[in-house]
DNA sequence: AAAAAATTATCGTTTTTCGATAAAAAACTA
DNA sequence: TAGTTTTTTATCGAAAAACGATAATTTTTT
């Protein structure tokens, strides 16, 4: 594996995003966070997430935070 | 309101201990958190969450993130 | 009333977000 | 293919917040 410990949460966001249309660059200024820390949620290598921006994602989408995070059950791992 | 800014981020952990019918000793001990942290967690008033506890959590209950965290639309607050 | 469970509150440490910024890589377009 | 835009990666520093440990308080249960 490329970055140390597996945690099953996957984070959907590449799928919500594509599914609303929406550009990273556009996501982030409605957001209100940096394209750049966007793109560390997006592509999976955050640790943690405020509800401050959660809330702000789920806004800005118009979705649930289970959209965006999923948990993967390691017994059942493709 | 009791206590500052409101995110309409919702934490339903309550409810999924209590359809699983787990305690919040049990709980705690199972996670690896102390049951004041999960206290904290469970009753609204974290600001953020790692994804290793959410993991965590999530395998305890199995149960997904979706389930715990739900957020509401401020336009249709009671 | 007593016991158990849950919540609240501090303090200190550690982790991690996040902004700002720049550089690199990837994707798109003419 | 060259140029442009978008996205990703990488630092650095500051601020925020988790979390453990612990104790006190409150609530619930017996």
């Amino acid at each position: 594996m490329k970055g140390g410990l597996f945690v099953p949460i996957i984070v959907n966001l590449d799928v919500m995003m594509a599914k609303r249309k929406i550009s990273s660059n556009e996501l982030a200024d409605i957001v209100g966070i940096t394209a750049a820390n966007l793109s560390v949620l997006k592509t999976g290598k955050a640790k943690a997430i405020r509800f401050s921006t959660l809330d702000k994602i789920c806004e800005a989408l118009n979705c649930q935070p289970g959209d965006i995070l999923e948990w993967q059950n390691p017994a059942e791992k493709s």
